[in-house]
DNA sequence: GTCTATACGCGGATAGAC
DNA sequence: GTCTATCCGCGTATAGAC
């Protein structure tokens, strides 16, 4: 349940403690208006100083979307690494999967955007990091099997779950609840003879 | 298959040619840009005219964004009458199951972003006709039953359909091989007993 | 580390000629 | 129906005082 702490042991995060709250408050504003309807001056305003101020902590706009990003990917990282940690692929599979189901439920507010804003999947497109992360998240869920036959379901569970964690159908459900029920969903969906 | 025309026999569309040729181009850098990360200039580059030229066939902005998702909200309808046509519930949930996947796969490029743009989700979160179409959709789609057993495979489902439509795992299936596979584990889901 | 002030371009939007 | 020209505000970004 613990993930061993990756190469950096408690490592210190490389920001501020000014400088998290300036990212706190891009999520937010970010998952209301989207990267590019999100100005300095509302995030300057979100975190009560001025826009030189911001800028004094990040050289670009650029540069804080990228700390966005990379906050949630270090999360996902850890989702990944716990899921290689077990020896039987279809262990892996299952621990990747309460992972995932957590990770969309704990941000079930802001996955949609932030997996969809257009400056995000640009900027993540040419990131090797993340599209490195990603192949291996891909094949644990995938197994070895590059085939249409296992890609097709891969792609299907993986929306199924971020896409649902935050849809109006089941907005009302609080958080546990919403977890318990996709976990459960998506593991029959992986059981299900193909 | 063919859908009875709605109340509005060959409806010929409100926008003219040039309208619609406007309309076109925004969906396309919508797709790429996002809606707040495009600009009127972007638009009229594309359709080849000057930013006057679009404001004399839209008054604003916002009439675009609105042009461009009355035109998948049609689409959508059309699919929802086709399914409400049936008498049995089963049968109606499969032609809606299959309208949708045909939509997804249609449109796979463009579904994700049109569908979690903050811009166009402000802007059906307030548009009515929309609300009450997406109503009716859930109604075929879950049944009579308000439960949290019925919601939470609903809501995965639609997420399953057009998440994996745009997902990269499977971006190299053409559209028919796509749609196939979507339409085949789609149903076999829906027919997993709860 | 945060401020005021400012530069400069681009955003949406309009007026009026052709 | 499309153009040129223009308005104005806000966007990112920087300089320099405190």
């Amino acid at each position: 349940m613990t993930a061993a702490e990756p190469l950096t042991p408690p490592r210190s995060s490389p920001y501020s403690p000014t400088q998290l709250r300036t990212i706190a408050a891009a999520v937010d504003l970010f998952t209301t208006h989207g990267v590019s309807g999100t100005s300095l001056q509302m995030i300057a305003d979100a975190v009560g100083v001025t826009k030189a101020s911001i800028y004094y902590q990040f050289k670009t706009k650029d540069e804080i979307v990228l700390a966005v990003a990379e906050a949630d990917l270090t999360q996902l990282e850890d989702a990944v690494e716990a899921a290689e940690a077990e020896t039987d692929p279809a262990a892996a599979r299952d621990v990747l999967l309460v992972r995932l189901v957590d990770l969309a439920v704990e941000h079930r507010h802001m996955v949609g955007i932030i997996q969809n804003d257009p400056v995000m999947v640009r900027l993540l497109e040419d990131h090797q990091p993340f599209q490195l992360l990603m192949a291996r998240l891909y094949r644990v869920l995938v197994g070895d099997d590059p085939g249409v036959d296992g890609r097709v379901p891969a792609a299907m569970l993986s929306a199924a779950i971020s896409g649902a964690a935050s849809h109006p159908l089941v907005s009302d459900l609080d958080d546990d609840a919403l977890r318990a029920n996709l976990l459960g969903i998506a593991r029959r969906f992986l059981h299900v003879p193909g």
